[in-house]
RNA sequence: GGGCGGUUAGCUCAGCUGGUUAGAGCGCCUGCCUUACAAGCAGGAGGCCGCAGGUUCGAGUCCUGCACUGCCCACCA
């Protein structure tokens, strides 16, 4: 062989080769086409990884589902641009520096923001692409040379703008509020970035002196240390326990600070002792009823969570100590009642996983009401559809309860506010570029915000700033809406929610007061336009073998690196893409991806009997021409065989379904049904059945053994084509080996992808290769049951009644003694369905003619079985024909297939029944 | 507290809009190195489709309830 293919497909050694290939050659790129010329764009954004990120199998997942879409769409012939990037990842990445830092005994503060910013910098420069290269041996066809990452200059003078933008509109605003703090971070976070658990905890409750009464008032509370910064106790007004304390005030206890009691809503009188303690600086609740009551606001911790000065002589202590403190001084002093058993809810820090604690601190906020409005009407109106379907619900639900949005972090690495404070007159002044001075007093001592903002801020910006916003592109106009986006659940509302809710806002043309001669489709129309995005396809979770989420405390996280090393990425690919249905979470059970790894090479092998031939026939047998963009079917196939007619139709019946399968995102039916093409019709069958023919044992002359070979090439060539975007690198191996140096195209990436030809579809040739595939099988199983040797060929005697089925018998006896080892074929007249080692089915009955003797009781056991399944069949038919509503009402072709599949189950079951008495 | 999903072969999962005998991979049993492939070939065994009702001519598929299980959301001390 002039191509020394190796025996086993080695996926290690070509992956890299072709990855590279790709990138270098700039295949995937997309020049902007010039205003006028339209072709057909399908856009698609990248969910930019964190810049400290490393490839895991939910980016994986999310990446082989969307090269999937990107190069069936590309070979389809759409201008298929997939933009790809990477995200600064604020904290994620501030925390990975910082610890290295840390590691070196140094910390960020001595370092000095300007220092430590330029740190970060140099250390994505060094080690922040290598989340890119793990994407590039995936074999992602992103366009590498459109590559953005969050922080690029023209993305920040974006955010800016929107920024200034959104506070021109009064939809960002600055407010001492409740926030999330994590004391871990440093920083306020948002309400998403808090996870809610349920702990068992303890309810203490405490007394209250009431101020010149013996009395005392007694609240609840599952944080005793915010006691020090209460202001008030609230009673419900309608709470007639507490009617004759209106107005009076109480002593806090370890304090000794005088407060009011108040009456409000706070107060609910059906929990506990009915009063609640009001600590405005501490909670949320309270800070509103603080609000309502005008109290003071006392706040006791620092940013780290530790007690500060207002705390008193608990100043310095951490939050922890400080409770114990707290309630061990109160109850010296008699003034804890109980501590009870309690269930609580703790807010943790997503990423550090420290208890959050609300805290009052100034930031900036998205008033988030009129953009979410606007979102809930796109995705209500379907200008958004979800797939699955049933995200659409959970989204709205989510978004119709949305609360404003904390953007501003403490934090250094990010896009930082562009809001400027004058020294002088303490104005705070937004603006797109530093200002030259105070626009109120003329100050010139102007500090810009020290805050930065949320990374997600940014990103929900993607769709339309890495298309060149605010300029009005080209881009933009070809790109925007972008087609789809592929995302995991787990960012729903993190990334998806605020695209929309920004995308909406910013790509929607200012609205003008309605005139008479303004069309009402005209607003829907930039409605329409102004999505992100026109689907969203949601992804699952991977867990491993056990449905166990993946993670490293429990040490069971897959690296999709190893996966790939042990068995390729085309394997893995496909295995992700199989397990892929849409709405259920993916147990990844590497046996699977084993199976796929024997796919391949599979493929590989019946490429080396490929090309085994084509060095037997010789060059004359040539390659297959390119093939048009506009081509149905497999132009060209010569079919003269009945495997010929078959296999083609199997080929456009498959070709059908993929692309409708992935039109609709099922990948896993698309992976089916490739496999199954590919290894069970044209391995298993089509090249078994045409070997003959190659060898030229078919009594053919040698034009025969070139147009089997032709066809096969063709054949060959268009089923690469068909599985190219789900094993991208074995296909474009085998392929380029098929056009041995000759290509048409730079890659089969840019060939065309198969589409069905109807002509090319024939059913009466797939229902006589079904009955000749079932002979075959008969025959191999009577020869297992009667134990004939391997390799002793043995005749057999067939009756066929119908004239068309013995035809096709008698046209592919070859097929028949190659495939189930026969010799001599004999037809028959009579009924041999009662002899001991013959088969029947509906169309035939065949007989072996051998002398060993069958075990009766096996057979009688089998046919036993069968007759129980006819019968079963029979009866439900029967009953089902027999029924005057069945026949009125169920359509007449399942009734017309009920008829026939009675008809046949009668004629099995008075075989079986015959055969069965011959045996007693 | 609210919402969503899952329960199908020993294991891991398919089964789209209800329609002939419920499928696949792995595992298991039997036999084969048949010159593309032992990572293979051929044959085979294995299923009250979680439970109970209902709708329908017809239910693994739709509805209700229950059980078990996983997840998301939630400012009541």
């Amino acid at each position: 062989m002039p191509h020394e293919l190796p025996k086993a497909y080695e996926p290690g050694a070509i992956e890299g080769w072709w990855a590279e290939y790709w990138k270098q050659e700039k295949l995937f790129h997309v020049a902007t086409p010039p205003a006028g010329v339209v072709r057909n764009a399908f856009s698609l954004l990248l969910p930019p990884p964190n810049v400290t990120g490393r490839l895991h199998m939910g980016h994986m997942l999310n990446q082989t589902e969307m090269d999937i879409i990107m190069r069936w769409h590309r070979m389809k012939g759409d201008l298929a641009l997939w933009l790809p990037g990477t995200d600064h990842a604020g904290i994620a990445t501030q925390m990975m520096v910082e610890r290295q830092l840390r590691r070196e005994g140094k910390s960020r503060e001595q370092l000095g923001r300007e220092a430590f910013i330029e740190r970060v910098w140099d250390w994505k420069r060094q080690y922040g692409g290598a989340i890119l290269e793990q994407m590039e041996r995936l074999g992602a066809s992103v366009d590498w040379d459109r590559l953005y990452f969050t922080l690029d200059d023209h993305l920040s003078r974006a955010v800016r703008e929107v920024f200034v933008r959104l506070h021109e509109q009064g939809l960002v605003y600055r407010g001492k509020y409740i926030v999330n703090w994590c004391p871990d971070c440093g920083t306020a976070i948002s309400d998403l970035e808090v996870k809610h658990e349920d702990v068992p905890g303890k309810l203490y409750e405490i007394r209250y002196p009431v101020v010149g009464s013996k009395e005392f008032i007694t609240v609840a509370t599952t944080r005793p240390e915010t006691m020090l910064g209460d202001t008030a106790v609230a009673v419900n007004a309608k709470d007639e326990r507490y009617t004759h304390l209106h107005g009076k005030k109480v002593i806090l206890p370890l304090m000794n600070r005088e407060i009011p009691i108040i009456t409000d809503e706070l107060a609910n009188p059906e929990f506990g002792t009915g009063a609640v303690k009001v600590t405005p600086a501490h909670d949320s609740n309270d800070f509103q009823a603080g609000l309502r009551h005008n109290l003071p606001q006392i706040d006791v911790m620092d940013e780290r969570a530790h007690m500060n000065q207002n705390a008193g002589r608990y100043a310095g202590l951490d939050r922890v100590q400080a409770r114990e403190r707290v309630v061990a001084d109160l109850e010296a002093q008699g003034f804890l009642v109980a501590i009870k058993e309690y269930t609580i809810v703790l807010g943790k820090c997503d990423r550090s996983g420290t208890i959050v604690e609300p805290r009052l601190s100034a930031q900036w906020f998205v008033k988030v009401e009129p953009l979410a409005k606007r979102t809930i009407e796109v995705v209500e109106k379907g200008y958004i559809r979800f797939t699955p379907e049933n995200y659409r619900q959970i989204f709205l639900n989510w978004m119709y309860n949305i609360h404003d949005w904390c953007i501003s972090r403490q934090l250094w690495w990010g896009h930082r506010i562009p809001a400027w404070r004058c020294g002088d007159c303490q104005e705070v002044m937004v603006a797109r570029q530093a200002p030259e001075g105070c626009g109120k007093c003329g100050g010139a001592r102007l500090e810009q915000d020290k805050d930065v903002l949320d990374t997600w801020f940014s990103s929900a910006l993607l769709p339309f700033t890495a298309l060149g916003w605010p300029e009005a592109s080209r881009d933009l106009e070809v790109f925007y809406p972008t087609s789809l986006l592929i995302t995991g659940f787990d960012i729903l509302f993190f990334w998806v929610a605020r695209m929309i809710m920004m995308g909406c806002w910013f790509m929607m043309p200012p609205e003008k007061p309605v005139r008479s001669d303004t069309k009402p489709e005209g607003r829907e129309e930039a409605l329409r336009k102004s999505v992100p995005f026109r689907e969203v396809y949601i992804h699952a979770l991977v867990r491993d073998a056990e449905r166990q989420k993946m993670s490293k405390t429990k040490g069971n996280v897959l690296d999709p690196l190893e996966v790939i090393k042990k068995y390729g990425t085309d394997a893995t690919r496909f295995t992700l893409a199989a397990m892929a249905a849409p709405g259920t979470d993916i147990a990844f059970n590497p046996s699977r991806t084993e199976g796929y790894r024997n796919f391949a090479n599979k493929i590989w092998n019946a490429a080396r009997f490929l090309f085994l031939n084509r060095d037997r026939l010789g060059d004359a047998a040539g390659a297959p021409p390119p093939v048009s963009p506009t081509a149905k079917g497999i132009p060209g196939f010569d079919a003269q065989t009945l495997e010929d007619r078959w296999i083609v139709s199997r080929f456009n019946e498959a070709a059908g379904y993929m692309n409708e399968a992935l039109e609709t995102y099922r990948f896993h039916e698309a992976a089916s049904r490739i496999y199954d093409f590919f290894w069970g019709e044209l391995c298993d069958w089509y090249l078994e059945l045409i070997k003959p023919r190659l060898a030229g044992e078919d009594g053919g002359d040698t034009s025969s053994a070139q147009v089997a070979y032709k066809n096969l090439v063709l054949l060959f060539e268009a089923s690469l084509r068909l599985l190219h975007p789900v094993m991208p690198f074995i296909t474009e191996e085998i392929w380029q080996v098929i056009y041995d140096g000759r290509l048409p195209l730079k890659s089969i990436a840019l060939a065309h992808y198969p589409q069905a030809d109807d002509r090319q579809i024939d059913l009466k040739a797939e229902t006589q290769m079904a009955v000749l595939q079932d002979l075959i099988v008969s025959v191999r199983n009577l020869r297992a049951e009667l134990k004939v040797e391997p390799k002793q060929k043995v005749p057999v005697q067939i009756l066929a009644s119908e004239p068309d089925i013995r035809m096709m018998i008698q046209g592919n006896h070859v097929a028949l003694e190659r495939l189930a080892n026969v010799e001599g074929i004999e037809f028959v007249e009579s009924s041999l369905a009662k002899l001991p080692g013959a088969r029947h089915t509906a169309r035939f009955d065949v007989h072996l003619v051998y002398e060993r003797k069958i075990d009766v009781g096996a057979e009688r056991k089998r046919l036993m079985k069968e007759l129980e399944r006819f019968n079963k069949a029979i009866a439900s038919a029967e009953s089902q024909l027999g029924n005057e509503n069945f026949l009125a009402k169920a359509p007449p072709n399942v009734v017309e297939d009920l008829r026939k599949s009675l008809g046949e189950h009668q004629v099995l079951r008075e075989k079986a029944q015959r055969k069965l008495e011959e045996l007693q």
